[in-house]
RNA sequence: CAACAUGUAGCUCAACGGUAGAGCAUCUGAGUUAGGAUCAGACUGUCGCGGGUUCAAAUCCCGCCAUGUGGACCA
């Protein structure tokens, strides 16, 4: 294992500079990102030796807003520090770059501003890449692709034909969330409380016809799946558990008595609680239940109710809040299990259609809405679980249902029944009793993860290569007509989608039967781009979708870095997809991403003045003194009020620009800062005062470095020798077992001990030459991921002529994290209340004996016999008297 | 409303059964024309509260309180 780069400098690497001088980070990061990028240090082989173990490390890749952003800076570092370890550790590393570059902010920008979405994302993208290579990451930009390039989405058309040909992409036609703003569909998951997640906008249902991808075919296994991702946050893993939401139950058919206003002879309802069917006192129907519609036609009293519901039901916000209410509709249907009992059917505001059946059995001691609903109504309760101690007496049900476990009464076949069993009975039951020659019952399982719906009528996104031809209907582009390449001549005067008013770009002949016909102008949803792209990664230029070979050597993914705001959408389309490239032959994993880390964000202080506006940080200047922290303009030097931390964003104005920071303090203390100050999963805070923090931290080690190695030779002490190389090991073995962990800040904490070590051992001059070499060396090497340029300038003036970003991670000498003599706490009575010195392997007994004869321990016993010695070897001694 | 996470120094966080520690802030001193940087040093803790297990609890268990997050008519 050697470096992977020739090592070969245009500088000197024995000037040693005098000790006065400050670290120019500026000067010192651009020159080392050029010798990096003239090395070809980042470059991922293609064919690395067969017996180099490969890593890949991947950040979610970003949209090409324009600008760079701190929360960037902290998902970028975070991978980067992983790749630059896994890669010193010996591995052969993949750690690409792209841009998630197609959506709607290009089009509005677009209309805003009469720019071209091409060219607006374009010098996005040059702007940002070159603000993230000002970071001096370890990035493969050999890799770097945009998911508007040409090349990118030419390969999604034809991984959208190979769908279409497995029957994973379908057309039909349903009612969609459109978003009125935006004019454009929305998937289930981009509607928040009933809003669309980018235009703030109320949704409005549509019926239109629309592409959609058969990720329901996958619920089960997508779920079950989720048990085997040991490497992602349970929290992560939770969110889609119930996004899938899977319910088991039966669906059981209810004949109707009275049926006036009705064609129907039955009612069919979905419930995952059988057992209760005792307790049924109501049932529920949704207001666009086909029986409750077919009363409405000839009852305007019903007609009213469901409009109002309806009314309602347009956002989830108003759902939460509103009033159970029903409507009795006269109907009537027949228990199953009770002879010659009725059950009244009422409409009700809180059943959709969407679930199930849109039809329940109402039971009202055992459902909160149910309780709500018939305490409203005065329908019956009647609780049928009881303490397994009192199996006769249900328990009692007032304003709360009981949801807890119990054993049924009253129920006739199934008393003296766990749940389980009794829903198993009911089933059982149910599925052997006739009605009209079927069984009243069959068991069910529901979710309710819903096909993704893929259509988005806008002009920026990957067009679907489909054409619809009057002779053939729908029919498939042919593969040697790929890509369908958007056209660049658009306008975007008018709202709505471009492509559809396009003169020609419509306009072609079937592929089918050659006639007149045009293509279908919706585009895919962007985040179909995103659901491969780390596919696309493992061979970017390949001439299909993925090269088997290569996706087969790299993927899944080992460590995946992003925010959980796509704990949901893009996480489990990704998922999706790559079990449906797997159908389709264009990979072999069913698991995109093995390791997933969840990062917090970047959050600051607000600040906002008597005028109410806020202000940015750059705008005022901080005093922290002994009246507390106040806030004063620069300008007119009036105080502002310092109001909450929050996620940095440009309304609160509470953002600071990573150019800045790079261009004062330096890529590398921007990089410590974010590293260091919070565990990575948790929100870290940006104060100035951390980042100075951080930068003295860089001037110091840089003077430390300096001075050791500008310093001639010491003869030290054996004993702090010693002391110093085992501190510096036992570092070392702390930081190799935090790093995999992404356990950065912990990392930090004890380099920032074993640097006060060498800074005391320097300066007291009782530690060898050599051994203080040796201890920074190591610290400049576990420094090194994280302020990778600091690092090289220091190697370097140490005197090594590689990088140490080629070189291969410190081995750690494990027999010096083993102590020979041990200083231990000796506790009385569980208290501490002195130390003894003793040799490493000494027994217990001779532990014993040393302890009592300690003069504390005798005046402490005064006499007596100690009541018990606990000796923990190499921890602690505890005499209990 | 149930779930999960988090409560340790003024602030941000370590330690995860066995000696409560770092950085920042604050204070004192050195130095400097001054400020900054630097150096030397100092202060700060019922480890959220209450109980239990243990020789020993910040750490494990139970209950409560507070904060945060994302869910919530899914039958």
């Amino acid at each position: 294992m050697g470096s992977l780069a020739p090592a070969r400098f245009l500088f000197s690497t024995k000037k040693t500079p005098m000790a006065s001088e400050r670290y120019n980070a500026k000067a010192n990061e651009e020159k080392w990102q050029r010798i990096w990028d003239d090395a070809k240090l980042f470059e991922t082989r293609t064919n690395p030796e067969v017996d180099r173990e490969t890593y890949y490390v991947l950040e979610m890749f970003p949209y090409p807003s324009g600008r760079v952003h701190m929360g960037h800076v902290r998902n970028y570092a975070m991978g980067d520090v992983i790749a630059r370890y896994k890669r010193a550790k010996g591995f052969e590393v993949l750690h690409p770059m792209g841009w998630d570059a197609f959506g709607m902010p290009a089009e509005n920008a677009a209309m805003k501003n009469k720019t071209h979405p091409k060219g607006w994302t374009y010098d996005n993208i040059a702007a940002m890449r070159t603000q993230l290579k000002s970071m001096g990451l370890s990035i493969d930009w050999t890799r770097e692709f945009a998911t508007c390039d040409v090349d990118y989405y030419a390969q999604q058309q034809k991984l959208f034909l190979d769908f279409l040909e497995a029957g994973l992409a379908y057309r039909k036609n349903a009612k969609v969330n459109w978003d009125p703003v935006d004019m454009t569909v929305l998937a289930n998951e981009q509607v928040i409380d009933g809003r669309g997640w980018r235009s703030d906008a109320l949704v409005e249902q549509r019926e239109l016809t629309q592409w959609f991808f058969k990720i329901s075919d996958y619920s089960d296994e997508l779920l079950e799946s989720l048990e085997n991702l040991d490497q992602w946050p349970a929290k992560v893993k939770t969110m889609q558990a119930n996004w899938i939401g899977r319910s088991r139950g039966a669906r059981i058919r209810f004949p109707l008595v009275k049926s006036a206003g009705t064609t129907a002879t039955e009612i069919e309802a979905f419930s995952t609680r059988p057992d209760t069917l005792y307790g049924a006192g109501f049932m529920g129907l949704a207001a666009e239940h086909p029986v409750s519609l077919e009363l409405a036609r000839t009852n305007p009293d019903i007609q009213a109710f469901i409009e109002d519901c309806q009314k309602i039901g347009t956002s989830v916000a108003a759902i939460e809040t509103a009033e159970k209410k029903g409507f009795d509709t006269g109907l009537t249907v027949a228990h199953p299990f009770i002879e010659g009992k009725e059950l009244p059917v009422y409409i009700a505001n809180f059943i959709l259609m969407g679930y199930g059946t849109g039809a329940i059995f109402g039971c009202a001691a055992h459902d909160q809405r149910d309780l709500e609903f018939a305490r409203k109504y005065g329908l019956e309760v009647t609780s049928v679980l009881a303490d397994p101690g009192s199996p006769d007496q249900p328990f009692p049900v007032q304003n709360e249902a009981y949801l807890g476990e119990g054993v049924m009464v009253g129920s006739g076949f199934m008393n003296g029944m766990a749940k389980e069993e009794a829903i198993e009975a009911a089933i059982a039951k149910l599925a052997d009793a006739r009605l009209g020659g079927s069984p009243m019952a069959v068991a069910e399982t529901n979710y309710k993860l819903r096909d993704w719906g893929v259509s988005r009528q806008r002009y920026w996104g990957c067009p679907i290569p489909v054409v619809h031809c009057s002779a053939c209907g729908v029919v498939p582009e042919k593969q040697e007509n790929l890509p369908v390449v958007l056209p660049d001549d658009i306008t975007f005067d008018k709202p709505g989608n471009p492509l559809d008013r396009h003169p020609t770009w419509r306009s072609v002949p079937c592929p089918s039967c050659g006639k007149a016909a045009s293509r279908e102008t919706d585009t895919m949803d962007t985040f179909v781009d995103s659901s491969w792209y780390f596919a696309r990664f493992a061979d970017p230029t390949a001439a299909t979708p993925t090269n088997p070979k290569a996706t087969n050597r790299w993927l899944p993914v080992d460590q995946y870095i992003g925010g959980i705001e796509h704990a949901i959408l893009h996480l489990l389309y990704s998922r999706f997809f790559a079990r449906a490239m797997s159908i389709t032959g264009h990979m072999d994993v069913q698991e995109p991403f093995k390791g997933l880390f969840t990062q917090g964000m970047v959050v600051h202080e607000t600040y906002r003045a008597a005028d109410g506006s806020w202000l940015q940080p750059a705008e005022l200047r901080v005093e922290d003194g002994q009246n507390g922290r106040r806030a004063f303009r620069l300008d007119s030097d009036e105080e502002v009020e310092i109001g909450g931390i929050e996620k940095m964003s440009k309304s609160k104005r509470n953002t600071v620009d990573p150019d800045d920071i790079i261009e004062t303090y330096g890529a590398d203390t921007a990089r410590w800062f974010v590293l260091s100050d919070s565990p990575p999963d948790r929100d870290v805070i940006w104060t100035e005062a951390g980042v100075e923090g951080a930068h003295r931290f860089v001037q110091r080690l840089w003077r430390l470095v300096n001075n050791i190695a500008g310093s001639g030779e010491v003869v030290g002490a054996p004993d702090s020798d010693l002391a110093l190389r085992r501190l510096t090991h036992r570092t070392l073995a702390n930081v190799d077992g935090m790093i995999p962990g992404l356990r950065y800040n912990s990392a930090v904490a004890q380099i920032y001990t074993l640097v006060n070590a060498i800074d005391q051992a320097a300066k007291k001059g009782d530690v060898s030459h050599a051994v203080l070499i040796e201890a920074i060396s190591i610290c400049i090497q576990m420094v090194a991921p994280m302020m990778p340029h600091l690092a090289e300038e220091c190697w370097a003036m140490l005197g090594n002529d590689s990088m140490v970003s080629a070189s291969p991670w410190p081995r750690i000498q494990t027999d010096l994290l083993v102590d020979l003599e041990i200083t231990m706490p000796v506790q009385i009575n569980g208290k501490k209340k002195g130390e003894i010195t003793l040799a490493k392997d000494s027994s217990k007994e001779a532990a014993e004996a040393a302890v009592l004869a300690e003069a504390f321990v005798q005046a402490a016993l005064s006499g007596k016999e100690p009541k018990k010695v606990i000796v923990v070897p190499g921890r602690i001694i505890n005499v209990v008297i």
